[in-house]
DNA sequence: CAAAAAAATTGACCTATGATAACAAGTTTG
DNA sequence: CAAACTTGTTATCATAGGTCAATTTTTTTG
């Protein structure tokens, strides 16, 4: 296991993953650990080799709200905090033990500059974290709790199995009660 | 006006520029036309000079969720479909005699491999939709449609001015009947 | 500018989901 | 393995926002 596992499938020279591969930095965290908090300068984006992190946003409520699960083969960061180098509006909580390739925001804005394959990956993979988003807008603007809950388990059942139920409804933007109610319609039916 | 204007600010070459902006094609639309239709090819995205644009999505029961608006200096398309070359999930009208620079996607990736400034670009571009978009899940997920709606006026005061009350209400999710007795209540305090 | 069409408002009623609270089931740890 | 804690469920009640239908206001057009 090695960051070179991020590359496969891209055409560039085994001289240019090399010096990429270099600036990752593989780093363990515990079920339970906060890899990132509220007002942290945030340097880094985490690519997942194994374990679970869930970046959650609270509220003046103190209410979360779930935007991401990272699980193998996914990228997390607070992105807006990540792409603009402010302070972290979000939490990285790590769900179950992981193990992450970290690279720094300046040091892959140089090797993007110098290897052109390795930006336009870049670019591509910003490309479907629009597009995701965006289907997301639409399903929490037009779907029921229930429809988004369904979908939810349709599109990610590794996921399902390993995070809680208050997870997921902090994901789907509902109470852990109204969760609780539409798995019990769900399993009646 | 011309296309060199959507690139001003960034570092690149007289000549890199005239490349670029070779590619653009000037495009004029009426109020009311239809640029994109569901089920069409994505072959563009288009920048907006002047005017302003809409893309929603039709449900099943159909019912509109405007996805966004563009005004000067926005770029719109149906993203999903145009990063992945498919078929039009949404549509694309204008609300306002509109002066569009469209680029086809296979000449867009033909120039961000020829002028890594334009990749870089154009990264930057996506990201920062990418940010948008994450604030705008949290709101809709955290926010009542009254601070959405309050919210909105505060970030779009210009498309506020162009487009109708039940455009908004689309776009935050709602219903035209709910947005009146929210604004109904503004008005009053 | 009058008629027609489009947009916005209002009222009455309904429903999905939230809030609160109590409790049950499951899991961790001394 | 029992106590403590965490997670999930259930019930009751409250409410934001939806639905439907009628009406008013605004905009467009012949």
């Amino acid at each position: 296991m090695s960051p070179a596992e991020i590359f496969k499938g891209i055409a560039i020279s085994p001289a240019e993953l090399d010096l990429i591969t270099a600036e990752f930095k593989e780093v363990k965290y515990k079920k339970g650990d906060i890899i990132l908090d509220l007002g942290d300068t945030v340097k880094y984006q985490y690519y997942v080799q194994s374990g679970c992190l869930r970046t959650f946003f609270i509220d003046e409520k103190d209410k979360e709200y779930t935007l991401q699960f990272g699980i193998k083969d996914w990228w997390v960061s607070d992105y807006t905090a990540y792409f603009y180098s402010r302070k972290a509006i979000m939490t990285i909580e790590c769900l179950q033990d992981a193990t992450l390739y970290r690279m720094s925001r300046p040091r892959l804005e140089t090797l993007c500059r110098d290897i052109p394959a390795l930006e336009t990956f870049m670019r591509k993979k910003v490309e479907g974290g629009f597009s995701m988003l965006q289907k997301r807008v639409l399903s929490i603007l037009s779907d029921s709790a229930e429809e988004r809950y369904l979908a939810f388990l349709a599109d990610y059942p590794e996921i399902e199995r390993i995070v809680k139920n208050y997870h997921i409804a902090s994901y789907l933007g509902i109470t852990t009660e109204s969760l609780s109610r539409i798995r019990k319609k769900l399993a009646r039916q």
